[in-house]
DNA sequence: GTTACTAATGATGGAGACCTTCAAAAGTAA
DNA sequence: TTACTTTTGAAGGTCTCCATCATTAGTAAC
């Protein structure tokens, strides 16, 4: 029923307050002996003694005390998140995109890197190896101290860490990714759909920071969705959640193709920027623009209702490429959402744009680690990387 | 992040240990010491401890010594289960059915009720009090012994026990069905849709047992739905999850109309029983009823292919009273969803039948008590009846 | 420069819950 | 009646927590 903690000996509870005191530490800055007392309940000789014992372990470090203040100073502590450090890497149609960040989720370092569209299978892994290899550089770190690594790829995805299937470059398909960047990081190297770690990063640091049910849509070249259910990403059962575009009857399939009929732009235009211009004429006022966004919205809304009908969301968020023209696509499709919808859920813009995908994968690395070092089950792990 | 469970002190510890105890014992028959503290992973006077500390709350008894054994014969405790009861209510269409079950959900009694399809607001709740009552003096228990009350019914409800919208019995529409059982039985009423109670039924009790992830889909006069996921129900933000028939592209508002145009039953036939006359048709290989399936089940379908497309599920359950024609539904069902869906999840037939709505309701009332009760914050709570 | 005030430190003593160990007890089997 | 088996019950020890209080290291005021 509910995940069982097992009680156990005094050593156990001591694991409980060690991690009550990591958890009140995580993401601060540096606090007194006092301050941690309070926060986690524990009485003030139980948290030095807990303190001390998370120091000799390298959890914890003692800083300068704060200056200025009555009363004899009192020693400070903070959380050591540069113990370790996660990679998030995005491989995108146009990009390749790799975040270091340390256990606190403060990204260290961005590197972002062009990669052609028509770019082969080769090519593609050959960009990710240097992008990587040039943030970690850059980031002052060796591939051994990097702890986990979540690389965001489009396309279905296996537990193993393997491309499935992938409808947008068919190449990929079959691309072991997980073994791949495995040559270059330690840790463990976690692989997942791109649309699903953008919805991660909106509930993360984004908008949709405080809800439990999201539903994300990636409203770009392709069309995507990641679901955010009782603020836990969902993958279902074989990852193959968020498919909801391959029905033919909600539209994502077709929504496309309104915007590839625009006869507006320039001859001989990249059919991947014709959005572009669509959108451009319609915030002009173009009327026949307007006319191909409205279509273009209400095929995007079908599949989203479906959604927002089936898991009553809290929140839609628009997010991918498209969401930089939000202006003249959310009205829209917030209207065509609210003729279907039972209840109708709040609709915002991404704020994270083109980086969500990385840093959704960042988190995705921090989620893996805390549940290997933080876990209740096993209270405080070493600080060290973890393996495979 | 992840639900923080504060630490503490030495009573903390002894809560854990106790609640380890409890959870060993539930479900179970008697266990001696010796047996609970292999289980437990605590020591034997540990064990002893903590065994006899909840004998005196009231949790645990004493047996009977098992007979016949070698050595000293060792004292067996037995988790109280009958220290409460909960009741499940489903209030259906035709029928009101009333369950009354102990903590460990043993069905100590059942009444059902049939109750006209015509029957209004007042003799419906009338019916139901009396069903209550009745099942109550079957089980030889009052009003005060209930310490939990599920209600299922059709419709949207909202989180204080109210119908928000019915559209099957427009009657229905604004009972505030937690107030009036709650003048029946005490402890908290809580009040849920019954397409939702039927699912978490499944994963209790039926087919999908050992499912995190489940579609279940309610075929009947009525066309629902209950998702799990993650192993809990999902109700949404606002309890309205799961309303995907109301989207006409997929089919389920259709789905209906290919049973009702069908001519072969007696004249005057009752609508509600035509597809009583279409299944045993098709089941005699009548090749229009066969069409007439085949075209129900892709509209069915449709609606099935979107969930499952969107979570990914373990298992689709097929329920509600269509399911007793399974034979002839099943396979046209699965075919179609096989059509659409990229993974194609097991689809199974319910095996509780009627019975369903009702034992999710129990089920539902025993995860609240569960919650109350046997809290891994709290620790074990003492066994009396919760307040509302 | 001294004195008063403030708040943290460090040490002491005590309580609760767990563990291991072992003699005594209460059965069955021979 | 004796041997064997397993549980019981008690004793002693350890660990982790708590409350309390004298001491210490600063700031503020005179």
């Amino acid at each position: 029923m509910t995940e069982q903690l097992a009680g156990g000996d005094l050593s156990r509870l001591r694991q409980l307050n060690a991690l009550a005191v990591v958890h009140v530490l995580r993401g601060r800055e540096a606090l007194t002996l006092t301050e941690l007392s309070r926060d986690t309940g524990l009485s003030r000789p139980s948290t030095e003694d807990v303190v001390l014992q998370l120091q000799e372990q390298g959890w914890l470090e003692e800083v300068q005390p704060a200056p200025g203040v009555m009363g004899r100073p009192a020693r400070r502590y903070r959380f050591r998140a540069d113990a370790g450090h996660v990679l998030g890497v995005d491989i995108g149609g146009h990009t390749i995109r790799v975040l270091a960040a340390d256990l606190d989720g403060q990204v260290k370092h961005t590197v972002r890197t062009p990669v052609a569209i028509t770019a082969g299978r080769v090519d593609r892994l050959g960009a990710v190896d240097a992008a990587v290899a040039e943030c970690l550089s850059g980031a002052g770190l060796s591939g051994a101290d990097v702890w986990a690594t979540t690389v965001g790829t489009s396309g279905l995805v296996d537990a193993s860490g393997r491309v499935v299937l992938s409808v947008a470059f068919p190449e990929w398909t079959g691309v072991h990714l997980a073994q791949h960047v495995g040559r270059l990081v330690g840790g463990p190297v976690l692989v997942e759909n791109d649309s699903r770690l953008a919805a991660l990063a909106e509930t993360w640091r984004g908008v949709a920071r405080y809800a439990q049910h999201v539903v994300y849509l990636l409203a770009g070249l392709r069309t995507g969705t990641g679901l955010i259910i009782d603020g836990r990403l969902h993958r279902g059962f074989a990852q193959a959640a968020g498919e909801i575009g391959a029905l033919p009857e909600l539209g994502w399939i077709r929504a496309q193709e309104h915007l590839r009929g625009w006869t507006g732009a320039p001859a001989g235009t990249d059919p991947d920027e014709l959005a572009g211009y669509v959108f451009a004429a319609a915030r002009e006022g173009d009327r026949r623009a307007l006319a191909v966004v409205r279509r273009y919205a209400k095929d995007l809304a079908l599949g989203a209702s479906a959604l927002v009908l089936a898991l009553d969301p809290q929140l839609v968020v628009l997010g991918g490429g498209f969401s930089r023209s939000a202006d003249v696509l959310l009205e829209p499709l917030r209207r065509e959402i609210e003729k279907r919808c039972v209840r109708i859920p709040e609709i915002v813009t991404s704020a994270l744009g083109d980086e969500a995908v990385a840093l959704g994968a960042v988190k995705h690395s921090l989620e893996h680690l805390q549940e290997h070092l933080f876990d209740a089950r096993t209270g405080v792990a070493a600080p060290v990387r973890p393996g495979r």
